[in-house]
DNA sequence: TTCAAAATGCTAACTAATATCAGGAAGCAT
DNA sequence: ATGCTTCCTGATATTAGTTAGCATTTTGAA
């Protein structure tokens, strides 16, 4: 909870180094951004989860707020195969989005925050002249529990 | 064109295998994804295109063709940072979708299909445990022309 | 305190995508 | 041919996520 705080006032200051103000709104969207972190929830969903920290809020200032957000790169947005748009506050001091594991059995969705792809985007560079600024990566696959359970099954037969 | 037709009647088959048909409108439908190769259209775009060659299509065929290609893995569809799903037929005895290069400053989409993850899925496999069927990865950056662009820009100041 | 700019809440509008449903075509068995 | 079944289709209605418009409120500097 106090690294919250201390979180939530570093990013207002980020906003107002970019001319603009950290509201109750905002502030309540990002408490929450940090509160359900790795959840990948979508606008709608933080919304009324926002509004018990901020009842008044409405549903455009909500995705208002993302959009800036997401424009000063303090969250990202990302969309996996239901094509609904879902937010992560960006990992601090993180250069690049971080990745995501999805689980085709139970739909678990797990984060890597390592940068996998360094040696990768060099590789873009030097065959392609293409200068990576960031990057979306999204692994479909079975996770480790999920391939457990289906070994433990195949024993059983 | 010769390939193209070469090319439908194997997806033809395709489909006969897993029991269903091809109608002239999934003809229709997987004629023009091969003639708009690499250009993501959506389902939309895709069908005022489509309409030209089997003017009586409905939308609904349209999306319900995609569906079912999706699902047979002779197209892939991805999504990029506007949300729509877009559609690429997938290359030939090709494991794993390609993929894409964003560029910022021009908004080109370029592909690549050489497939540069053997290592970092490995890598995931013994990290994470998670065993990964197929990705989607999409850079972000400034493609190659447009940086040349930049250089020389530069040089005039 | 005044005032302009920024931000907000409400609602309507828009768009992509899906569901529904009443036909049609194709395949097979009489 | 005839019926029967299954698959497929087009039109339309509906849903859900998102954006736009606008009047009102809040904010922070002068
Ligand atoms: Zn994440
Ligand atoms: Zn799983
Ligand atoms: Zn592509
Ligand atoms: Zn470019």
């Amino acid at each position: 909870m106090v690294f919250q705080e201390e979180r939530i006032t570093e990013i207002g200051k980020k906003l107002h180094q970019a001319g603009m103000k950290l509201t109750p709104q905002r502030r309540a969207t990002v408490s929450t951004l940090l509160e359900y972190q790795a959840k990948h929830l979508s606008a709608e969903e933080l919304f009324t989860l926002i509004k018990q920290e901020e009842p008044e809020i409405g549903l455009a200032t909500v995705y208002r707020t993302l959009d800036l957000l997401t424009e000063l790169r303090i969250a990202d947005r990302v969309t996996f195969e239901d094509g609904v748009a879902r937010y992560d506050l960006r990992c601090e001091n993180q250069q690049h989005f971080h990745h995501h594991l999805l689980c085709s059995v139970c739909g678990k969705v797990e984060e890597i925050h390592e940068d996998l792809l360094v040696e990768v985007e060099q590789e873009v560079l030097h065959k392609y002249g293409f200068k990576v600024q960031d990057h979306r990566l999204t692994f479909h696959g079975v996770c480790s529990s999920c391939s457990e359970n289906t070994k433990q099954s195949e024993h059983g037969d």
